[in-house]
DNA sequence: GTCTATCGTGGAAGCGCATTCCTACGGAGA
DNA sequence: TCTCCGTAGGAATGCGCTTCCACGATAGAC
């Protein structure tokens, strides 16, 4: 019944088998405006379906003008902070007619231009940026262009992150999530803190030790610009912004890396020098990274629904059309106090 | 000097300002096997720029009848099985003009069907199928039917995992790594087993399952089938069915997770119920999930070059042109012994 | 000096589809 | 019986691009 042309079938196929013109078999398939007669439309779906027909996208696209591909950029898919997002992405996408084409920049934010260009050239739909702002002028300088360049194409372009662009954003409150668990950190009763700070220019690292820092000094708790080290934001910065503050540890009593990849990099120097968490240091992350929960002593950290925020930039996507100003969506981090902080009493 | 034109620039917007025809602005942009001469591609070069041109990549797509788009579907883009896979993929891709579209099944197989379908409607180059087969016939013979249809259409099909398919394959040597896993736990001196071991349909874990009680037998070790417990693919599977061989804990020695997060979700019911790793139980995963490497005790486990393996995709891929039958790519895994497992005497 | 390759350029066809416009047909109302 | 309108189907157009083909000009060979 399914015979096997040479090469793609076509929708002349379909129509030519099914007896009927090019236009009544596009009707029949699509259901467009028009009604097609019952008789014809069963016919015309039998001929596709036994010569296994897929409309050609490229030829919709054309001739509809529009396509129903989305980008979604990432720094490093390998990430979990990153395929978390990517999996709300995915999950939210599901039913909705819509293929997510990905980039991964290797964390060099100059790559988001590049995917924007080439996703520009593909008619992308909308296009999700889902690292962080940084703070490199030229660069970002580059990107506002090329962004105001898709969007005057009729392209949607969602940020995740930070709130540094004229496009619609789903916000982070790394802020506000560091400041609470700073809060807290102090109300377990810690008071001589070091921080693990990341890259200087990365805007998401920058915010949560701003935060943490506003946090302490709104309890009243000095932060020593000393003791805070700048390292990669992975697993291995971690590991050696940790190293070099072991030094100094005499000073501390707790310390915050600004994620919880690095957190763990800090947990395994410690372990390497002797030091136990938390009885002669406490330790919190950022992130409550869900393949991370299990490690051993568990991580005090900040929870972010990370699913939720790709599902919540991939609705923005969606409903794109209707908007006229850019709109924003907040996405707020909890405290999860675990076993690698403890309640220490002040002497 | 860059106007912004309504809606998108055409060849033909650029051809006009550079005052050449259509034919040479072509040509000038994509260098074909027709010179153009310096002056002439000098203004079109130039012209494109000032109006910011983005060739339509659909329109493109058309004329020459190929895209440059390659899909990726797997299971579960969060975990980190598969984003570190992606990530392989991502990072041959880079430099090679294309752009990968990512399908995520959610973990239902059949939804490598639909994808399949879809990508064959974008005309996809070549799709990489990254999730394990499954035992499941239906299903099995719908994708078989629609991997025949695809490439009849001129694309490329690669598949990681089993070599279950007639296409490029980058098989994964499961059986052969559990085999040697084994060998080396008997050598430690263990020899009463346990194993947790993912769902029965899957043959990523059944190969694993299988391989193990190989190697015991080479050793002359005896694996008890009630002493193997199925369960989900997951840290919460592996969970379950740690907790389900609590009781006969007394009979064991050493228990053997089909893959790295079961065997996280089994530490963590270990120590839940007051069993010390590696002291009273030995433990052993798969995959060594490089997120996972920092857990306490870190895990005995098979290492696979996960990233390797999703650059070998995309080479086939790539070099799927010259190809006559389907290729085999085989990817080792090595045993790696950490703290989870320790030396036993035998008494 | 003419004749024939060679090369740069432009004209135009066509990729597969959605959609607009047009035609033919049938039923309802007069 | 005749006209009018609503409707279903078909022909034709165009989306933006590549590429085949034709054309004129230039250069090399005789």
């Amino acid at each position: 019944m399914a015979e096997q042309p040479r090469g793609s079938v076509t929708l002349m196929d379909v129509a030519a088998r099914a007896g009927v013109s090019l236009a009544t078999a596009s009707r029949a398939l699509n259901g467009s405006t028009r009604k097609v007669g019952d008789d014809l439309r069963e016919r015309v779906l039998a001929a596709a379906r036994s010569l296994n027909y897929a409309a050609n996208a490229q030829a919709q696209a054309m001739a509809r003008g529009r396509t129903n591909v989305v980008g979604l950029v990432v720094h490093d898919i390998a990430d979990p902070y990153f395929s978390s997002i990517a999996a709300g992405v995915m999950e939210a996408a599901e039913g909705h007619q819509v293929l997510v084409t990905l980039g991964s920049t290797l964390r060099r934010p100059e790559r988001e231009v590049d995917y924007l260009v080439a996703l520009r050239g593909q008619r992308s739909r909308a296009v999700i940026l889902a690292g962080s702002r940084m703070d490199d002028s030229p660069v970002a300088e580059a990107l506002r262009r090329e962004i105001d360049i898709f969007e005057n194409d009729g392209g949607n372009v969602v940020a995740i992150s930070q709130k540094q662009l004229p496009v619609d954003t789903v916000v982070i409150e790394n802020r506000l999530g560091a400041r609470d668990l700073a809060t807290s950190l102090v109300g377990l009763g810690y008071r001589r803190f070091g921080v693990l700070a990341g890259p200087d220019a990365m805007l998401t690292a920058r915010d949560r030790v701003h935060g943490f820092r506003e946090g302490l000094g709104r309890s009243g708790v000095d932060l020593d610009t000393a003791l805070v080290v700048h390292g990669a934001f992975t697993r291995d910065g971690g590991y050696q912004a940790m190293s070099t503050l072991l030094d100094r540890v005499g000073e501390l009593d707790c310390v915050f890396a600004v994620n919880d990849v690095m957190a763990v990099g800090a947990m395994v120097a410690c372990r390497e020098h002797g030091l136990s968490i938390p009885q002669d240091l406490g330790l919190a992350g950022f992130d409550d990274i869900s393949t991370l929960r299990d490690v051993n002593p568990a991580l005090t950290t900040v929870r972010l629904p990370l699913e939720k925020v790709g599902a919540t930039a991939f609705e923005l996507v969606l409903s794109a059309a209707e908007r006229t100003k850019p709109r924003t969506r907040r996405i707020k981090g909890e405290v999860v106090l675990r076993q690698s902080t403890r309640h220490v009493t002040t002497p």
